[in-house]
DNA sequence: TTCCGGCGATAACAAAAGTTAATTTCCTAT
DNA sequence: ATAGGAAATTAACTTTTGTTATCGCCGGAA
């Protein structure tokens, strides 16, 4: 049994009362996905409505500025949900793409075939309001990070929280999470080196 | 019969096919709100898990930065739901504080008594997974803004979006909530008068 | 091993934003 | 209607970021 699937069923046991041996209905229609590094999980344009667990890796979204840049919205690691936004809340093509950045392993569910489960087996519904508010906690930090800080103090919170994170990702990806350039944040960095830390 | 209850009623029926007659369960216990210009709904530190439904008015969600100045995280306006995250999603003291900007009249929930409905009568849960998504989806679009665009791309944007809500709302929230400063919007604006748009 | 390409650091300059303070405009409460 | 205070503008100056380009380093591919 793969273990995103026993900690989502650990995950459902304490939020409703579901035991493991009852998820079956829910487990069923979810199946496992690896990716290489570097390897495409949603294209830009693409419809599937994907939801998935991340059991092993980082997956990166992006999308493409006006000037061709790429634009990194956010970055999803172990034990994180990361969805197509775009298809599961409006039913349109996706704007973004969602690529791995090392070798990943995901749970994954249609979003389509997760609420015809829901419908049937309502026990299940305490699982989607979990990873829908969890999504919206991260959405808000990272709002209220934009108007609360400067790139330099969101870098800093960044390390502080996440040390492990950015050190496995390429700075460019985080400069543009951060909403600065790579330069920029490269400058950074050389400021903080030199007063001390 | 409230505007507020007229709508909600409408949307539930089309999100879960629930008749206006048959939601009484769930508006017997929403309550009214109104509040003056300037009055302040959520302190920080309240720990009641307020959602409420904007009937009319504007709201404005601001947490203080370790300076000492507000940051606007976001406003809120008419149709749209306003909830404390922090208590809702992580049962924490709020550290954001909601509080009307113009005459408001809202209808609110308590969390709490929301979650007790939904148990006994999950035909109305299409309603949660409705405003959950519907702010996970403003997040993000906030978020997409920050990582893709300048402060003056952001002001333009949402000068195009929602015009009437920008000329309601002092500048200061505005500038506040695109991550920049007073002074800063104001030249913002200043440039694009002189460069003919 | 060698070559190539991407990434990060650095430099130089332009543009934008932060800070502080003064001035004007606007709104509101009396 | 008026006076007081808050909000917006403007100015002067500092700091930071964007932009463009160069350089060095490292790692994968031939």
């Amino acid at each position: 049994m793969s273990v995103s699937i026993s900690s989502l069923q650990q995950l459902l046991f304490e939020l409703s009362g579901v035991l493991p041996a009852d998820s079956s209905p829910l487990f069923a229609v979810t199946r496992q996905v690896k990716l290489h590094a570097n390897e495409t999980y949603i294209r830009e344009g693409d419809q599937d409505r994907r939801l998935a667990y991340i059991e092993k890796g980082i997956m990166r979204a992006y999308t493409l500025k006006q000037n061709g840049d790429e634009a990194t919205l956010f970055l999803r690691w172990e034990k994180q949900f990361i969805a197509s936004h775009d298809t599961i809340i409006h039913r349109k093509p996706s704007r973004f793409v969602y690529r791995a950045l090392e070798d990943v392993t995901l749970l994954e569910i249609d979003y389509d075939v997760l609420e015809a489960v829901m419908k049937v087996y309502p026990q299940f519904e305490p699982l989607r309001n979990f990873f829908l508010m969890r999504m919206l906690s991260e959405s808000l930090a990272m709002m209220e990070a934009f108007v609360t800080l400067s790139p330099e103090e969101r870098y800093r919170n960044l390390l502080a929280e996440r040390f492990d994170v950015v050190n496995r990702v390429p700075d460019k990806y985080i400069a543009s999470m951060l909403g600065i350039t790579p330069v920029s944040l490269s400058r950074i960095r050389k400021r903080m080196l030199e007063k001390g830390k």
